[in-house]
DNA sequence: CTGTTAGCGCATTCAA
DNA sequence: TTGAATGCGCTAACAG
């Protein structure tokens, strides 16, 4: 099952003990210390002539900036830190695209953590970029409490939330506006027709599927309409199928609201196996625009959040706290989620 | 659209003149400098008083080690540096989780770049990790030369590649047998009774898929079968269904091997469309073991890779090569795929 | 077990 | 423009 195969030892580069350093670039050179620093740092301060003499030490050396030693003597760093809350997530995976353009733009580079839904590992990242003092921190957190990363931020670390359950006042947080994607979804199902809806709760506990129910609520409120909400055990298309058969057995549900796309699509293989056509008899919206949603057989309506902006506003608001630590105004923005009408919600 | 909420400006910590050093804790806890690294670092040469007078005092002060003063006294490091391709392919985010728990087991940390497919972004975060002077570096690097790569690896950071394209042998090397993959995909479709097959060649330079290629062919040559050849723009549903409606329409094919998943779902809803059944009239079988592949519809048969295993030994080989720089053997560790058979494929 | 000291490699003065 | 000196905050080695 495995095969290996193996090959000789290294035999380059270790002769030398550890890595050159400046001062051997320098002598190499035939400079002195501070004007390789300048090559490097000032290039505009050195005569052509010394850089290339410097350039060619440099690529003949090998020579590689020690950045530990750089940032302490420098006293900063141009890292970003991005802490993510799942990595397989595709809301997460955008916000670090954006992010990641936005600190390209900033001539600043971004290194990723994977907490992986763990408050450990989540802490553990926090501190670590801490301990690297990173220029600022990004954190996707988890819906809990944020004693530790107020405790980073507060002696002094740049940092803003992204997607954080709650509006924190003492932190920079770039949202999406969860009530009114629940919103969104049920009032197009009710302007599709639709009479009797049900909600399916996955983690019931999460900030993000109660905001969500929430606007599901007013939407059904406002239109003298009935909702019936089920709470699933996740948010995967298993879960949509398994209770997609069970409410749809006898209730006369007509529209379903999904905080998952997944989920949708479990509903409507159940509606499918139940002889129940969509977007005829039912009527199902999702959540999250996930890249599959619009190919599969009924291409899924869902709600889609704007990830890629939320890595960009929460890389600004970063740079904002970096430049102007003293007198910056921490600000919650609330980005608005976005309905994406298909074919399993229009009739 | 965008509603922001604004709050009062940072108002702790800040009035601190930068952070407090260990110095600092020292003279608070009444003990000298080294008694404080000490408790950081070697806690049993403690006494638990002395000890406990420290640790009050760095939360008093809300010390936090500074990890580039620490790396440069320590010449070292105990941080592993992940390049990934694409953060958004489950492949790769396997490979993350394995080598997230295989850091874990040793007390390293571990942290994630995106190269997103983009050579120079690549490279870029090679040198940062390089002069990060990490413990380690494990890259899935992109189909092409790896220059840069062996540079950095040349001169001393350790170094394991993962899923790259060709066994190098200066280089450790953890991969996935494609050619297998692609046999037993056609071997499979074979065995079902299949004999008219095709192949979908998305993205037909990268190794992945014509060493799938490879082993395609090899299985119909021994089943004295046929096989088309199409290739695909690209790995998407999409390409699946306009390539399927295409091939589908004359050529009595009754078997497509498919590189991914969703080319897989494509060519079964195209089929679908078509009024041709699967699994009766077509097999299919596609590749990854994408979450929604089995899931589907019809559930689709597919090749799964050992993503987190990779990652794993990505790990075990880098920690040897770090613990033995000397006379550690580069070995290329090649993994079977496995063959998940599910509805899509089976009679 | 505790305290002292000498660098780690670099950026950054400030003179020349 | 260039070069010599200072110290960033910490670890490790060693003497007490």
């Amino acid at each position: 099952m495995v095969e290996s195969q193996v090959s000789t030892a290294a035999e380059a580069g270790d002769s030398r003990r550890g890595n050159p350093r400046i001062q051997d670039v320098a002598r190499r050179a035939g400079v002195a210390i501070g004007t390789v620093s300048n090559v490097l740092n000032n290039p505009d301060l050195v005569s052509e002539q010394t850089r290339a003499k410097v350039e060619v030490a440099i690529a003949e050396l090998g020579f590689v900036r020690n950045s530990a030693a750089r940032a302490l003597a420098a006293r900063r760093t141009d890292t970003v830190g991005l802490v993510l809350t799942d990595i397989a997530n595709s809301l997460f995976v955008d916000i670090a695209r954006g992010a990641d353009s936005g600190t390209a733009r900033g001539r600043l580079q971004l290194l990723l953590a994977n907490s992986d839904s763990d408050e450990a590992k989540q802490n553990s990242y926090l501190e670590l970029f801490d301990q690297a003092r990173v220029a600022g921190i990004i954190l996707a957190p988890m819906d809990r409490p944020l004693e530790a990363t107020l405790a980073v931020h507060s002696h002094g670390r740049p940092l803003v939330l992204v997607n954080a359950p709650t509006a924190e006042p003492r932190l920079c947080n770039v949202i999406v506006n969860e009530e009114l994607g629940g919103y969104l979804a049920a009032s197009h199902l009710l302007d599709q027709g639709a009479r009797r809806l049900a909600y399916l709760a996955g983690y019931p506990d999460l900030h993000a599927i109660t905001g969500r129910l929430d606007g599901v609520r007013r939407a059904v409120a406002g239109a003298g309409a009935s909702l019936r909400v089920v709470e699933a055990p996740n948010l995967k298309i298993g879960s949509g199928r398994a209770l997609g058969q069970q409410i749809l057995q006898s209730d006369g549900i007509d529209g379903v609201v999904c905080p998952s796309d997944p989920l949708a699509i479990g509903v409507i293989q159940a509606a499918t196996d139940l002889g129940i056509r969509v977007p005829e008899e039912l009527l199902v919206v999702g959540y999250d625009d996930d890249h599959f949603a619009s190919e599969s057989a009924i291409p899924v309506s869902t709600v889609s959040q704007p990830g890629r902006r939320m890595g960009e506003l929460a890389v600004e608001l970063l740079l904002e706290e970096i430049s102007q630590p003293a007198d910056h105004l921490h600000q919650t923005v609330t980005l608005d989620p976005r309905l994406i009408p298909r074919r399993s919600s229009l009739r």
